[in-house]
This record gives structure tokens, C-alpha cells and sequence, in this order.
DNA sequence: GCGGCAGGTAAATGAGCATTTAGTTTTCAG
DNA sequence: CTGAAAACTAAATGCTCATTTACCTGCCGC
């Protein structure tokens, strides 16, 4: 049975090879961050040469940009994609797009840390489109917490701050999730849909 | 007017070079990361030689752990501080904590930053010691909103994943506030106090 | 079975780095 | 003043690194 890495940073078209220097940069980086890892060190991972590196990508800031573009771009379409099939009302949008974005970050938290962490790590260009795409995300959630707030159906007073608050918070479960711990990563998802109910200032039911 | 860069890294007994150093390394690091950043450029940019480096500092990496330990001891000490001169009802005390902790993040984000993304550049040793300051810190916020929600203030039924989404948003301020944006730190505090409360599913208003 | 090529390697290249060494300049107590 | 400690520097030193080069090797259509 092969591991279902896909869904975030491998693509059908990769070579066997391809997908091992992702795997093990991806692993090594957010270990040890970009600049702490060694092209060396993540060929060995692969068990090949450093040289086989060049083969699949242009230099190893290609590499970095890979994994960087790819999970971003997989993570704002997952929760478009979420929002696009719940039903309207604003408590089941934003219970959509608090899912879709925590179990991302929860299935792939290597992926979304280096996201988070090593943008700095990019050349300008690169980092501005990285830069654009976060946005993107992050308007999700001022749109959805925006349109709960002006429906009277969110209480906060700050649509705004709550929403990156809540963006925040459901990011930074890649920091701490772990898949031995207590919780499942379903009840992750539940408990932070909850939370950030809470927090937008819903005073309801969480629905089904 | 000298600035007051006290209150996070800088130390009395530091020299003057000690201190410059500490804010060439403090920009430096936030900016390109650990491994990013020579000595040669945190030398030059504290206009001084290389070599000067080694006579405040041990090596480059003992430079790096000072300032995470000693960004990590004031930000523990402000909040136990403020925890400690805060009435003892679980409101008062959640808008403390919240207050010193976002305070910090805001008035020193570099500092901060390399606290929350460079433990992995330090050693085994130094960073235990880290981590454990930063579950102290943790703790802190678990502490005060379990009481609230044991004493029924608090309305969450999931305590300690709420303190940690807490914990996580009020740490991000540090990612994302400009001097220069709309908001001043403080109406950025109160504003997190807000949503903390709500997030803990406090009911009430939010006291003076 | 053989030519060629995709996919791989070992070794060289050359730059950049943290740290050390061997001085030089500044400071200041007596 | 003076001389010795303190603060600092320029120039090695001996790595490590990303990338390139020149050379293999096993596979596949013919």
C-alpha cells in the first residue's frame, strides 16, 4: 500500500525520483529550516548523489519554491473548494473553510510550516506570488467572518482582527498537532470549528 | 533620546558594543533566518570586524541563544507580573495575561519572532530550555481559563485547545502588526482582550 | 546485440563561511 | 606621561557548500 502523499506538494506527473528529493526536503527543511539544510543532505535522504538533485530541479531554490507553491496552491483550493459546496449561511462557511483549513495543516504540517516559515527564504519574485496567494486565504475568512458580522448573525465588534485570529490559530496546529497524541484530527477540526464560532461571537448552536 | 530597547534583550551590564551587536543580530535573524545571516553581515552592520563578535559573544550561536533566552525570560516574567497584580477573578485575569503577552509581541517583533522559529537553529541543550520556558508560558493560559471555565465564567467546553488557540493568535500579532497600520498597540490589545473572551465563551461585558 | 539515451555518479570547482591568530590602537590608573 | 590592559582589526585558516563537469550504466527499440 503506498502512502497517499498527494494532495498537497506531489503531482502525477513527478518522477519516482522527483517525489523522493520532495519528500526528503520537505522532511529535512522543516527540520532544520532552508538555509540549515544541505543539498548533500537531502540527496543522502533520497539515497542519491547531490548531483541527481539538479536533475529534477533547476537549484535547490527551485526545490524550496516547489514545495512552497504547491502546498499553498493546494491549500487555497481545498478551501475554496470547501466553501464552494457548503451551504450559505455564514455558520456553515465559516465551519467549511475552518475545516478544510485546519485539516490541511493538520495532514501536512512539515508542508505548512516551511509555507509559514521560510517565505523569507524566497527571491523577491517568488515570495511576492507566495505573498499574494496567503492573502487570498486569508480574505476567505475576512469575507465569510465580514458577511456573518453584517448578517448580525457574528456578534464580534472587530470582523477583521477576529478573522486573522482565527486564521492564525488554525495555522498554528502545525505547530503543536501530533498524529500519536490525544486527539483524532477529526476532533481537532470539530473542536476548532467551535472555538472559532465562539470567537466570531455566534451565539447558537454549532449546527449539525 | 536614547531608545529603550530594555524590557526584551538588552541587558545593564551590557557594553555598548554587546548592545549593538544584540540589535544588528536581533534584525538580521528576524529578517533572513539564522543560517541566513553571517557574522560578517551582524559585524558590519553593528559597524564593527568580524572578530569583535567573539569578544562580547562566545560564538554565533551563543548570540542566538541570548536573545532567545532572554526574550523568552521577559516575556515569562511580564505576564506572571501582570498575572500577579491582576484582580483574581478569571476575567481580570484571562485580559492580564492577554495584555502583557500581546504587548511584548508588539513591541518587540523581531525579538519574538526568532523566538518562535529559531529554536530549531539552537542546540539540543539550550533548546529544551527554551521550550520549557515557552510551556511555562503556556501554562499560564491554561491555568486561567481552566479556573474561569471550572468556575463556570468561562462557557468553552474545550479549555485547553482554546487556550492554545489563544496563546497562538496573540503570539502571531508579532507576524503581521506595523507601527504605521490603523491600529495602535493598544487598541490592538484591547481588541485581542475582546476576542479572547469571546473565544472563551465569556458572556458577559468585558469588565472596565 | 547494439546504438543511444534517460538517469545516474564521483570528483572537481570555486565561493563563502565561522572562527583564530597576530598584531594595532585606545584607554586610563598611577 | 607611561605602560599595560582592553577593545578592536586585517588577514589567515580550514572548513562546508551549491553547482558543474566528465564520465558511467542499464534499458529499449530495432
Amino acid at each position: 500500500m503506498k502512502k497517499t502523499d498527494e494532495q498537497s506538494v506531489m503531482r502525477p506527473g513527478d518522477s519516482a525520483t522527483t517525489r523522493v528529493l520532495l519528500r526528503a526536503g520537505i522532511e529535512l527543511i522543516a527540520e532544520n529550516g532552508y538555509h540549515g539544510t544541505t543539498v548533500g543532505a537531502i540527496a543522502s535522504a533520497a539515497q542519491l548523489s547531490p548531483a541527481a538533485l539538479y536533475l529534477s530541479f533547476e537549484s535547490k531554490h527551485a526545490l524550496l519554491f516547489t514545495i512552497i507553491d504547491r502546498g499553498g496552491e493546494t491549500l487555497l483550493q481545498m478551501t475554496e473548494d470547501a466553501l464552494y459546496r457548503a451551504p450559505s449561511d455564514p455558520v456553515s462557511r465559516l465551519n467549511a473553510i475552518v475545516a478544510a483549513h485546519v485539516r490541511q495543516h493538520l495532514h501536512f504540517p512539515r508542508e505548512s510550516f516551511i509555507g509559514n516559515t521560510e517565505l523569507r527564504s524566497l527571491d523577491p519574485g517568488s515570495r511576492r506570488l507566495a505573498i499574494m496567494r496567503r492573502d487570498s486565504q486569508q480574505r476567505l475568512f475576512d469575507r465569510a467572518i465580514g458577511d456573518g458580522a453584517s448578517a448580525g448573525v457574528f456578534e464580534t465588534q472587530y470582523p477583521l482582527e477576529t478573522s486573522r485570529a482565527v486564521v492564525t490559530a488554525c495555522t498554528a496546529v502545525a505547530n503543536w498537532y501530533r498524529p500519536d497524541g490525544l486527539l483524532s484530527a477529526d476532533e481537532v477540526i470539530e473542536r476548532y470549528q467551535h472555538i472559532s464560532l465562539h470567537a466570531v461571537g455566534y451565539h447558537g448552536k454549532s449546527h449539525s
